[in-house]
DNA sequence: CCTACCGATCGGTAGG
DNA sequence: CCTACCGATCGGTAGG
């Protein structure tokens, strides 16, 4: 009975407690903040007792650093492609925005955590956004001064500034969807509301940035080159 | 020296601690969230010990939300005149717009709350969005439909998604600023930065509204009527 | 508006 | 992974 199998039903006992920890904690601290979530908090939905979750995470700050770095691993995993499709050229700017957009939809937790990251700890976070923004902020914002040169792309936009509203909207609306939504009508589901928004949002971020095409507003089918 | 001047130097005494008691509440809660504040931190930037703010405001959630309607009463200061803005017809967008986002540019400690409660609160506060928001996005929504089938906007805008999205566009950006900032090159002042940025978000939310005139890509001052 | 004080809870440690 | 326990700090009260 004491002799745990050798990798079987119980197998999951020694490093992947560590993993439901970190779990419960995304969780409670995208909810509630850092601040407001105690260490009782998320061992009691683990199930064990607070000295025991000290002992996969030496503090409370060390478990705050070891969820954002998972949240960053999973960014790393999708930059690659992000930057490909940024780099591969004309039209890609579509597959950008939509894989970004996806990353957070898919976890809203992730879109609350950067937020909350943004207004707790402004200066602390800037080595982060450093190594993990800034190299995809630069090839965009290059991206739409080539694409302006190139005439696709509307002239008066501001490249860096745009990417930052860009990225922000993206974080903040999924980020207190759930606060927005009581805004709209209770006929459709959630779900469908939040296609509808994520939709409208990604015609803001396109119809912002790219040049209109001639006579383009009635028949989308109509592709001409630009002048 | 024990008896207070009639109405001189202390006369500031009797009920306008709570005004600094507010007001450093309001600095500290923006900037670290309410559970991250404690009492004593409020009181010792007032200058009175813990007890005296309590006979101020009963509770630290009492004075949350003084904190919070000295806000929305700011709010419906500036909301009639939106509101008039809005529906006094063509072209009184921008008016409406550049309103909203002076009243939380004015004082970005107001975005930083909103979005704090956003977060932290998201149910608790549909009764706040439901009394201050409702009407003015109602208003907001009703006059897009209108320029809508008047030819003056584009037809894809989805109204209430479009209001959600600028509205939290303006407040987050303004509230992530500090750490946004960190992006730009370093030859800006802080407040040619702030400028630049939020002209680049007007334009986003007004190109992504208005259709565009014909052949107005290149001269801005050739002003035609639509179609 | 103060001093003195309360029980509860916090993050963290000892020691096994 | 646990029980037992620590000092510090929390929001709030008593009583003046």
């Amino acid at each position: 009975m004491s002799t745990p199998r050798s990798t079987d039903a119980r197998t999951n006992t020694r490093a992947d407690v560590a993993q439901k920890i970190l779990d419960q904690a995304t969780r409670l601290f995208a909810a509630h903040g850092f601040d407001a979530v105690s260490l009782a908090d998320i061992s009691g939905r683990v199930g064990i007792r607070k000295p025991s979750l000290l002992y996969h995470f030496r503090s409370k700050d060390t478990l705050r650093q070891a969820v954002l770095e998972e949240l960053l691993a999973h960014w790393n995993d999708v930059l690659p492609k992000l930057l490909m499709a940024a780099t591969t050229g004309t039209g890609q700017f579509d597959a950008v925005l939509a894989k970004t957009v996806a990353f957070f939809a898919d976890d809203r937790d992730r879109a609350r955590l950067i937020l909350r990251e943004l207004l707790d700890r402004p200066t602390e976070i800037q080595p982060l956004i450093e190594a993990h923004v800034r190299p995809w902020v630069t090839i965009v914002a290059d991206y739409i001064r080539r694409g302006q040169e190139a005439g696709r792309l509307r002239f008066e936009v501001d490249p860096l500034s745009y990417v930052a509203h860009v990225t922000i909207l993206v974080i903040a609306s999924l980020a207190t969807f759930d606060a927005v939504a009581a805004l709209a009508p209770s006929t459709e589901t959630r779900k469908q509301l939040l296609e509808r928004h994520t939709q409208e949002l990604l015609r803001i971020a396109k119809t912002s940035l790219f040049r209109p095409r001639p006579g383009a507003s009635r028949e989308p089918s109509s592709i001409q080159p630009p002048e």
